[in-house]
Parts: C-alpha cells; sequence; structure tokens
DNA sequence: GTCTATAATGAGATAGAC
DNA sequence: GTCTATCTCATTATAGAC
C-alpha cells in the first residue's frame, strides 16, 4: 500500500499503481492482485472501479498519447520559427516525463498488449504525432537551421532520445530541470563535440 | 513455418523464432506453441531442445550482451584516440543491429523476464558495458574533442538513440548502410543545426 | 525427435454475502 | 465498495506411445 488514500479517487489509485507495476514488470508480468495489493484491497475489489485489466493499460495510454498530440497541435500553430518549435517539443518531452515518467516507458512497448480498437486508436495518435514533428524538422531544414540529413532518422534519433528520457530522471533524481533541458537541447542541436 | 529447416540446428530455429516473437508480443506474450508452430512443429516438442521458456531467453539477451562487451574490450584496448573510439562503438551498435535485430528491441526490455540468476549477469554485462562506454566519453572530453557537458546524460542520449535503431531499420528497410552510419555519427558528434 | 494426452499452475473475471 | 469463494481458461511442463 504505497498511494495516499486522501488524495486519489480509487481509479486514479489503480492507475498509478498500474502505471508502476506494468512499468516495473510489463502489462503482461503484473497481475491484478499486484495493482490491488499495491493500494491495499483484494483482486476482484477492482473490478467496482474498472471493467478489465486492458481498460487499466488503455486509458493509460490514450490519455498520455491524446496529451502529446494536443501539445503538438498548440505548438504547431503559433508563429514561431520551426527551430524555435523544436525546442518547444523537446521542453514538452521533458515536461511529460517529469509529469509521469511510468506512462512514458508503457508507451514505448506495452501498446503492443492493447487490444485491436484501442490499438489503433493510440498508433494513429502516435503516428500523427510522429508526421507532425516530422513536419517541423522539414521546415526548419527548408528554414536554413537544420542539416539536410536524411530527414526519417534524425526525426527518429530524437524522439528515440527523447522517448528514454524517463529512465535517466529515475536513475538520477537529483539532477536540476533547467540543466536538464540545457543539455538535453544542446546535445541534439549542436552534438557532442566541443565546438 | 517461415524458418528453413535446412541452414539452421533445431536449437538454432528455436532460438531465431523466440527472437522474433518475444520482440513481436513480448516475453510473456508469446506461447511455446506459438514458437513451436514457427518453426513447424508442437509445442511440446520443443523440450527435446530446450530446458524451460526462460532459457530461449536468457540464450538470446546473455549471448549479445557478451557479444557487446567482448567487443567493447576489444576496442578499448586500441591505441586510438578515445574519440576514434566513440565512432567504432557507433558503428558495432549499427553493426550488431543489422546482425541480430530482434535480440536487439529484447535487450531494452525482456531482461526483466530473466530468473534472478542470469538477470545479474546480464545487468552486470550491460553495466560494464555502459561504465566503459562512458569511460571512453571522459577520456574524450579530457582530450579536448568532447564537450564538457552532463556526462551521464550525454552517454545515456547516445546509448538510447543507438539502442533504438532496430526499429528504424526494421522500417526503412531499403537504407543504405554506408550512409546510415555517416548520417548517425553525424547527428550525434554534430547535431542537427546546420554548421 | 515428434507426437497426443494430461497434469499442474496461475490469473482474469464473476457471484453473492456483508 | 470490499470481501471470500469459485469459475474458466490459457499455458508451462511432463508422461509415454511411436
Amino acid at each position: 500500500m504505497d498511494i495516499d488514500k486522501g488524495l486519489y479517487s480509487r481509479k486514479q489509485q489503480i492507475l498509478i499503481a498500474g502505471a508502476k507495476l506494468f512499468h516495473k514488470k510489463g502489462f503482461k508480468g503484473t497481475t491484478l492482485q499486484a495493482i490491488a495489493q499495491e493500494i491495499g484491497i483484494e483482486g476482484p475489489s477492482l473490478y467496482n472501479h474498472i471493467k478489465s485489466k486492458n481498460e487499466i493499460l488503455s486509458t493509460l495510454l490514450l490519455s498520455n498519447a491524446q496529451e502529446f498530440y494536443d501539445r503538438m497541435l498548440e505548438i504547431k500553430s503559433t508563429s514561431e520559427t520551426a527551430l524555435q518549435k523544436l525546442e518547444r517539443l523537446i521542453s514538452l518531452h521533458i515536461e511529460l516525463t517529469l509529469k509521469n515518467p511510468n506512462a512514458m516507458a508503457l508507451m514505448l512497448n506495452e501498446w503492443v498488449h492493447l487490444d485491436a480498437e484501442d490499438k489503433t486508436k493510440y498508433v494513429n495518435l502516435r503516428d500523427s504525432y510522429d508526421n507532425d514533428f516530422q513536419g517541423i524538422l522539414a521546415q526548419s531544414i527548408a528554414e536554413g537551421d537544420v542539416a539536410d540529413l536524411e530527414i526519417d532518422l534524425m526525426r527518429f534519433m530524437m524522439l528515440s532520445s527523447l522517448r528514454s528520457l524517463y529512465a535517466w530522471c529515475a536513475k538520477y533524481k537529483n539532477f536540476n530541470r533547467v540543466e536538464l533541458e540545457v543539455t538535453v537541447k544542446s546535445v541534439i542541436l549542436n552534438g557532442i563535440l566541443k565546438k
């Protein structure tokens, strides 16, 4: 029983415990009994709050994917340069990683266990995000700020390191957030070589 | 039955099929029946070649982790500059990714399902590799080639994008390998900004 | 070495009392 | 809303014939 009962509704407690355990042991490796125990009730009691084990996963994944996509639309619609938008996207990843580290981990792998309908929704949201990300990257090449390299690969490498940041934050807990943002931006934009 | 019987021993066929299915559906989401079907036999027949389902996973993970570490020791022991060693490490990741894409995917996540003893071995190999990688990075900072930023984070971002490359290769099958290496090195070393 | 039959276990989900 | 008891099914692994 690790989760404060006073602050969160049972449903929220289940989602928090689910994210933590799905991250630690995988969706298939996590039992409902384990989730229930984490919040101090018995397994079958969960069914007063959820419809199925899969519902926990899909709620976590779809809400986070939706949040990423909503924020992308916001950033896309500003009148900044594409490079400024890229910097905002880096900040966005860091912001949402700090807010929801366990969910970030799930978004990399556990979506394969969604059932068909939710998987389609999830993949569509993710693909739309990736597409828009690449569109902004293309624009920043056109604007002369970014190097004209294989764009799929650039987008892929940027998103790979951004999407893995949850693991770094979990390991080095005493980092300074501002310094984290500055360093991540520098590594992505300028590379590791000394100028 | 996707795997040519003539070229590989049954044990090898099982490992190839296991890697493919563990990657696609996760270790816990893959049944022995599915692995058996992939090579054209029945589930229980697998036990003529393996001791348990877990043995398939541990063989895959430990042999690949060992190969990474052996190659690291080779590279470490050369008399090149640290920066040249970093470039060799980037090439190493690409080489092993192309040789064994499914195993690369497993190394990111599925190791959590190893049983205690193998998990310890695996984590030790991985940590040793990461340590040596960071040591070379530190040396290249000392040699004045690499920027003196938060070194844990630089190492982490480099390895995150290198370890995810299997997914890019799977999606863009018609890439040129030389161009891939050149682009990856450029993005990591010089960043995405136009010079 | 492969098969069919089956044991043994574990986990998602439901029923019904409180 | 939570509990205990139970159903049901899937899956790992074994036994023993061929």
